[in-house]
DNA sequence: CACCTTATTTGACTTAGGTCAATAAGTATT
DNA sequence: AATACTTATTGACCTAAGTCAAATAAGGTG
């Protein structure tokens, strides 16, 4: 819970040796076409990695950082996965959002130098920190870093919209099909399996962020078992039929893109 | 319908007087203080002015672009408003988002060059049309372009986990309330009454973007009405009682941030 | 002005999904 | 390993909101 204040960010680096610094690299890192770096020549990546703090990895319920505290920078999750929450007036935990390897947090604070919500880790979870001072200073100089910055900016933009089409959907149905075909995509653009994957959050966390009971995100996988459409053993699941589950979720943004009239 | 395609744009623009365009000129706008010239001097905001483009008011159904069009660039509503919109597998229109003057249009298209969603105006309204190719020239010579540009992406990041926060409160209450209360700000911050405004949209609009059934949302304001926490006549609206509404629809990432445990 | 079309409201009925409660299956703790 | 604790599933029941249908109101058009 306090673990990650003040000075102590330091102490947890400086525990990392050398060797795992350098395999962690920005040069060496396999997320690098869907980071900052795009776009980059080598020096310049040199230059963004210099900035850049890792520490040593989170664990389940840790938090990088609390609604209400000031902004200091974004993070880029290189391995585990979070999720990003805040407190309703009623004490409960309404969730905002699941970031996977790749995904940059803490954009929406740039405007206004606050965190608008808390980031509490779902399993051991290892991510960069990059200063925003400094990520700015550095913008000036690498035009193409201004570039991407401003592309996963708009790319984050379009995410949410499509966030926005999916939790506009009525059936329960419609909303699990789109928030599992979300995370087959993105483990997809992440090189892993597309089809088969573990769930880090809870159906407590799904069902918060479906706007659903947990009854109902329950209901939901049963049912979509029964109807053959994957297979569900508490987090692992594998997703047997994409199509079905695509016309269930369809009421997307990109898929509906492709059907344009 | 086709009437914002190829050159037509420039033949619009040149039916404006001279007058006219002093008055709509970067430097005279009232709307400075939300848009891209915060931060900027005279002469830059000058530069900024030179590129812009401005049509003659468009009309309520007429486009700004549709759903697949290649990217051109991003739009500032000045006066009246859109609906941002796009049409599902089973051809019915979702709306995605609604936008007041002030309000970039548009920004979710940076990344992939493409335009997701079409977005339609619900009254006369009128737009900056802003080239990105040209823009992109400007923001190296202007650092504090560049980063209004980067504020208002973080911005437009921040409304819209707010907007996912909005459509996963379950009620209809909650989501209309939030709904009423975010027009209500938007309004205030653009000098404008945040307790007595016309809804450009209709019931059905309201109804695709918040999820729910036109008749609900019909039914909802007259529950609010009956409750006495707001006069509704079809689309001219006062609230009466902010505070109510506000302790339905709280459920919102901002005044949950003033109520932060 | 009369007619037509479209938007909104309201009522009656139905259903998806919420709530409450019990059970089962994991996890963590001693 | 035994215990307590947490998380997930399932059933029974109920309510909020969807659907269907009709009435009303507003706007647009010849």
């Amino acid at each position: 819970m306090a673990d990650i204040k003040q000075g102590k960010i330091k102490s947890r680096e400086s525990q990392l040796s050398t060797t795992l610094k350098d395999q962690l690299r920005c040069q060496s890192c396999g997320l690098t076409p869907l980071c900052l770096p795009v776009g980059m020549s080598e020096a310049e990546t040199e230059k963004l990695d210099s900035i850049v703090h890792r520490n040593t990895p989170y664990h389940k319920g840790d938090h990088l950082f609390r609604q209400g505290d000031k902004f200091k920078g974004i993070y880029v999750i290189t391995s585990g996965s979070v999720k990003s929450y805040y407190i309703n007036k009623h004490g409960e935990e309404c969730i905002v959002g699941f970031y996977l390897p790749g995904e940059l947090i803490g954009l929406d604070a740039i405007h206004n130098r606050v965190y608008s919500c808390s980031v509490a880790v779902l399993e051991t979870t290892s991510a960069c920190e990059v200063p925003f001072s400094q990520l700015q200073s550095l913008t000036s100089e690498i035009p193409s870093l201004q570039h991407q910055l401003m592309c996963l900016l708009s790319k984050e933009v379009h995410n949410d919209c499509e966030m926005v089409a999916i939790l506009a959907s009525h059936s329960a149905e419609e909303r699990l099909a789109s928030f599992l075909l979300s995370l087959s995509s993105r483990y997809k653009s992440r090189s892993l399996s597309a089809l088969e994957f573990n769930l880090s959050m809870s159906r407590t966390e799904i069902a918060s962020f479906l706007g659903h009971a947990v009854e109902t995100v329950s209901r939901t996988f049963s049912r979509f078992q029964e109807q053959g459409l994957l297979e569900v053993n508490r987090k692992q699941v594998k997703l047997l039929n994409i199509e079905a589950l695509a016309d269930l979720g369809g009421n997307t943004l990109t898929s509906s893109t492709t059907g344009f009239p």
